[in-house]
DNA sequence: ATGCATGTTACATG
DNA sequence: ACATGTAACATGCA
């Protein structure tokens, strides 16, 4: 499920949270989320400290708790976070739970494709601002996208999109949508496009990053019905452009949805 | 029962 | 070393 803004949503579903001393903490430690972590360690710094602040990089999330502490999370294909209220007992994949007076801060992933680590400093870890520019900030620059096309030119486009190290937080639908609204075929490669078709691919990510960001980060509702995302896993869906059938093909191991008529 | 899933990565291949 | 493709992971759902 989480891509950019999905993983901005359930970032804030912790905010009430915030400031209330945790005074129990529980983590499976036998799912693959934890692996290789000292959870035992984890509990115990956990315990009596309170929730400062978040923030999300791609599909990222970094918490920051009391005395330097930092816990980060990736919630993989199914997970997220939620607070459950005390008189209300944890869900099944519940992998790690916090107890506070605002209720049970929670990571739930049933997949267990997610992964949880943590870290110990006084400000936000050395990692975390030598990230690559989100597509939606100013420092994703035309040049930046341009130097990646040069350097990845064979990929499919679709594959290139899924990259999180040169397109943070764009996932398979972002892709879709972006090659859609930007009417390029998934099987593209970088090398066939034109300078004409390279312009509308960056401001096609662009705006489906910042777009993505402003309709579902909120509340988590759908984007518009003008997206293809309303379309897209519907038996017999249909091109919001055309209203022709659209297609799925398989691009870089993913299922892509397209739409023939519309994209060249 | 079968096939598939909005993700990442170790490993294989060219 | 680099770019790209494939299998594996663990569970739930149609």
């Amino acid at each position: 499920m989480p891509e950019l803004a999905e993983v901005a949503y359930y970032c804030g579903c912790w905010a009430s949270g915030k400031g209330a001393p945790i005074k129990e903490a529980r983590i499976n430690s036998n799912v693959r989320c934890v692996r290789g972590l000292d959870t035992k360690s984890l509990i115990e710094q956990l315990l009596g400290r309170a929730l400062l602040s978040w923030r999300t990089h791609g599909k990222r999330m970094l918490f920051e708790f009391e005395s330097g502490l930092w816990l980060g999370a990736h919630l993989g294909m199914t997970g997220s976070l939620a607070i459950r209220s005390l008189d209300e007992s944890l869900e099944k994949h519940d992998h790690l739970a916090l107890y506070t007076d605002a209720g049970w801060l929670v990571f739930n992933d049933p997949r267990q494709f997610g992964k949880l680590e943590y870290y110990n400093c006084p400000d936000v870890p050395e990692f975390w601002s030598k990230l690559p520019p989100e597509p939606m900030i100013p420092e994703f620059t035309p040049d930046h996208f341009a130097s990646i096309l040069k350097r990845r030119s064979k990929a499919p486009l679709k594959s290139l999109l899924l990259v999180q190290d040169l397109f943070p937080g764009v996932g398979n639908w972002m892709a879709d949508e972006i090659l859609w609204k930007a009417r390029i075929r998934p099987d593209r490669n970088a090398h066939s496009l034109d300078p004409r078709e390279a312009k509308k691919l960056y401001r096609s990510i662009r705006f489906v990053c910042r777009g993505a960001l402003k309709h579902i980060a909120p509340n988590y509702s759908d984007p518009p019905r003008t997206w293809l995302f309303q379309h897209r896993w519907k038996q017999g869906g249909i091109c919001p452009r055309t209203g022709e059938p659209l297609e799925r093909i398989e691009v870089g191991g993913r299922t892509t949805c397209w739409s023939p008529a519309w994209q060249a």
